[in-house]
Order: C-alpha cells, then structure tokens, then sequence
DNA sequence: ACCTGAACACCGTTCAAGT
DNA sequence: ACCTGAACACCGTTCAAGT
C-alpha cells in the first residue's frame, strides 16, 4: 500500500471511515494518526486541532447528505420528490451514522465553510418546493419545515429508547406535513 | 456554604447548573467535582463513570423539559396546546442551552432510566392529542410527529450557519404540521 | 460506606529538531 | 513545507489507604 502525503483531503476520506464503523465518539487526533501512519502532531499541519477535524467531518458528511439528497430528488417532483427525499436522508443516517451524528453536533464556531454546507443542504429542499410554482418565501419555508421535520424524526429515532414502528411513524411525519404545506399555498 | 453530602442528585444538580453556563462540552468528572469540592474519584461512588454523568444530566434534562411542556398544555387544548408547547419547547432550549444539547446526544446505552424519560416526554404529546378525541394509534402518530418537527427545528435552529428569521419558521412548520394532522383525522 | 491521594494510561497540543 | 519525537498539561479511572 503505497503511502500517500498527507493532505487534508486525505484525513477527511480516513475521518469518515472511521466514525462510520467505530462511531462518532471514537474520533480523536491519536486515532486518525493511527489510521494514517503517521504521529499524532503530524495532522496539525492540515487541520486546526481536534475541533478542526470534527468541522471537517461535519463538512464532509453534509455535502455527502446533499449529493444524496440531490441524486434522490433528480427526475421526481411534488410529493413524489418529497417522499424520496425523506427515504434517502434516512438511509444515509442508517448506512452511514458516524457522519449522520456528525450534523447533529452543536455549532462549535461560526466557520463559513459548514455553514455554507448546510445552505447547500436547506437549498436541496428549498429548490423542490420551488420547482412545485412557489414563490422565494414560500418556497424557502416549506423547504425549512420539511428539513427539520425530517432531520427531527432520524434524530429521535437513534435517541430511541422507544420500541416503535418508526417505518409507520417516519410515513405520517411526511404526510402529514406534505397536506399542510399544500393547504397553505 | 455548608457541605451537603454527596448523592447523586446532589451531583446532577451541579451538572445541569454547570452544562447550562459553560455547555455541554464541559461536563467533565474533574469539572463536577471541583465544584463540588471533591476529589474527581469521589465520584464514582455515586455515578458510573463519565458516561454514567452524563447519563445523569440527560435524563434530569428530558425530565426537565416534560415538566415544562406539562405545564404549558395545562388549561389548553388543541392548536392552541401545540402552540403553548412548541414555545414553551423552544424557550426551554433558549434559557437551557446545554440540558438541551444533552437530549441531542446519540444513545450511549439502552437505559431504562432514559428510556422512561423519552417516553414521559413523548406522552406529554400524545396525551394533547388524545384529549382531541383522536384514538390510541392516531394520537400517537400526532404526538410522535408534533415531537419530531419541533425537536428536529430546534436541533437545526442551533446549529444555525443560515441567518434567517427563525419566529417566522418554527411558526410555519407548526402551523403546516397542525394542518396536515388535522386533515387527517 | 464514603472520600482521599497516589498511580497509571491515554489524549491534545506545542515545539525544537530533522529532512 | 512537512513530519518526528520528546515534552507538558490534563483527564478518566482504579485502588489501596484512611475515617
């Protein structure tokens, strides 16, 4: 296996893997410089501490999330695009939780790039409503609503404790929802 | 200042105090016992190790937040409950910022203490919409849903990036929620 | 039964030194 | 410019010893 520099691409690729199998918690500096090959101190060249390399994954992981979501959304339209919307951000939850744990983080600093992660994230919902004929506003709103809703459900259902159908409960969310987003145009 | 014993209770009341003035993050054993005066050891006669404190502090937490939104649905009903406890939901993050993060944090263990917690919160809900004159199954698919969609824009309202009008949001996402449900009855 | 204090392993971070 | 390796501070945890 040949060796290749250090970048911070590179960490990101490794950081991903990591909390995908052994979890969210289990990504520390000595860990990732483990996985590399390298000393811990040698990732201090390509990412800003520990918090740096957390930023790192969450920005990861949400523009993961987005490419799915687009992909998901691509060919569909109305509550068709909605629905599968919401069944590709659960299963990206489901086949990748490390990175889905990593944006339910709290904000740790105002840095632009995650920021502008979550915009593109919002933008995916946001274009779908608009695509339906409504305006900037409403668009934006119901784009809201249906992320929150969505991201709300999947946060729940890992916090779990309760034994549901979360299948019959995730599908009344989203109807739910969909009916009166439409009866409020 | 008189030296109360040490007990667990004792323990989770400094913790909320402490997770709530310096956030989550810093709930550490050695934190919790310098304010409390002790060695970090001390302890672990009373919590079970890191995890077990904050364990602690999520399920004083969850139990918190139930109570608050018990006692906003009291005197209320229908929209109007909703409305009372999405704000008394959102107030409860505001002022409590970090036993709200503690309810964010992925599952740790199958608690039993926990586990009931999340229950009781998720009844607080359900109870509203079984005084509606909705059945077992639909007041639980109400609940579970109204609990979602506030949890899941109070999750994202924190983690934030996007600065936008987020009054104007939250009451969009309930206001569509309510609809939606109340069409399907 | 509960707390102290020493001890240990481990992690994040810094920095001089090498290349 | 990038990595090593030593060094330091700090934290979680264990355990023998005190009371």
């Amino acid at each position: 296996m040949a060796k290749r520099r250090l970048s911070p691409a590179l960490v990101a690729e490794y950081a991903v893997v990591l909390v995908d199998r052994d979890g969210f918690e289990a990504l520390t500096m000595s860990a990732i410089a483990g996985e590399l090959g390298v000393g811990p101190s040698a990732l201090y060249s390509h990412v800003e501490g520990l918090e740096g390399l957390r930023q790192l994954v969450a920005v990861t992981a949400t523009g993961n999330l987005t490419t799915s979501l687009n992909r998901a959304a691509i060919g569909t339209s109305g509550d068709e695009a909605v629905t599968a919307m919401g069944a590709a951000y659960r299963g990206f939850a489901l086949e990748h939780p490390g990175q889905f744990a990593s944006t339910l983080l709290p904000p740790r600093t105002e840095d632009d790039q995650l920021a502008m992660a979550n915009r593109s994230l919002l933008e995916v919902f946001v274009l779908v409503f608009g695509a339906m004929g409504l305006g900037a506003d409403q668009a934006h709103l119901a784009g809201r609503s249906t992320q929150c809703a969505i991201h709300g459900f999947l946060a729940l259902e890992f916090n779990a404790g309760t034994t549901a159908d979360h299948e019959a409960e995730f599908n009344h969310l989203l109807d739910a929802l969909q009916r009166g987003l439409g009866s409020m145009i």
